[in-house]
DNA sequence: GTCTATATCCAGATAGAC
DNA sequence: GTCTATCTGGATATAGAC
């Protein structure tokens, strides 16, 4: 009978940890409907049937809730630099990483807003789910540096375009592509800046051979 | 007697003006103090050694009070525009109407945000103050126009490079210049984009020579 | 034009019974 | 683990006396 107990256990922790993702899902399900600020407890409560106070049992706050969300993005935007293509072609190196970003935004923008605006007030992210933002960026930032890309000012003038395009898109065309349409044309030109341009390319070939 | 009355009403007027004004101020420095998004009319009223609800007699909403805010800061963009130095070279006028943009949102964040960032859940600009921002878009447009720019692909890589360089400086350097200090960089950039790297033209007048 | 009083609603969070 | 009951505080807005 001894042996019975942990299993008890593992089966109590188990519907415990179910719960707390229903409860996550349905927070994500409420941002994505009407913004990341419209995330309430008692409306969470209301979807789940339950009453709002029994929401603590499973996250000490509002902000806990939030710190999950954040993590879980973190995390999302983790598994997709791993299923990147792999390729030493600086120029397709940058348009997978615009990719990625612009269609991270666009796919779930109160998503992209958590990570990376400043728009939940008071919301500061725990150390271990700052930890996985931190590996974000180092992550990207290792994924430039391998194509040559190391320049302090210019990984930042690469996220400054990246991000302006996200923004843009998601605040003047939501539900089009008007912005996502110019990434290629926004890596050709960050290359050229970074790389020089191809027809420099062109120039400097034809003073070798000549 | 009859006379006196119109000046009475003037005077009331004016004393009506003035008060709204210094309503507006405090809600400037609200928001300036503690984000967008802390406006309260309670708050302002405490500010102001009044009762929340004498602020009805100069608002009719927290929104009419936002809606202001808008139209003053739009009114300032337009100021700011018609104050830039004129100059038909074009890197010039990319360089300036850049700084412009960059500085005016990292004069009073708020602001910028209010006007650029869709952060105020429920806040939809009176047609009147809409159109001041709409005359800001074509001001900025023509001022490109003028100096040979008038791709509407260009155009929309224009702003999202400024308003990423804007917004990031804004999220990760509030109270520094990292992002300031690449304007130059980011104006060479895209003049090297979309009228040819300066290397092209000198190649081009060597072949022109030759 | 400003006040008191009030309506209505919302929020996050805690204590303690069961 | 969930509930009832409650605390504390916030909000925007309206009615009507003065």
């Amino acid at each position: 009978m001894h042996s019975a107990e942990p299993r008890r256990r593992d089966r109590r922790r188990a519907r415990h940890e179910a719960t707390k993702q229903e409860i996550l899902d349905a927070a994500w399900a409420m941002v994505r409907a009407g913004g990341l600020n419209a995330l309430s407890l008692r409306a969470l409560a209301h979807d789940l049937d339950m009453e709002p106070q029994s929401l603590y049992t499973y996250f000490a706050s509002k902000n806990a809730v939030y710190d999950h969300l954040f993590a879980a993005g973190n995390r999302e935007l983790l598994d997709r630099f791993a299923r990147l293509e792999q390729t030493d072609d600086p120029r397709q190196v940058l348009g997978e990483i615009a990719r990625l970003f612009v269609s991270f935004a666009t796919d779930e923008p109160a998503r992209y807003e958590l990570l990376f605006m400043r728009t939940v007030p008071d919301f500061e992210p725990s150390p271990g789910s700052y930890a996985l933002a931190v590996e974000v960026f180092s992550r990207a930032r290792s994924a430039l540096a391998a194509v040559g890309l190391d320049d302090d000012a210019d990984f930042d003038m690469w996220t400054a375009l990246v991000a302006g395009l996200a923004s843009q898109q998601l605040a003047n065309d939501p539900d089009g592509d008007r912005y996502l349409r110019l990434i290629d044309d926004a890596v050709a030109m960050f290359a050229d800046h970074v790389f020089g341009t191809q027809a420099a390319v062109n120039v400097n070939r034809s003073l070798i051979r000549a």
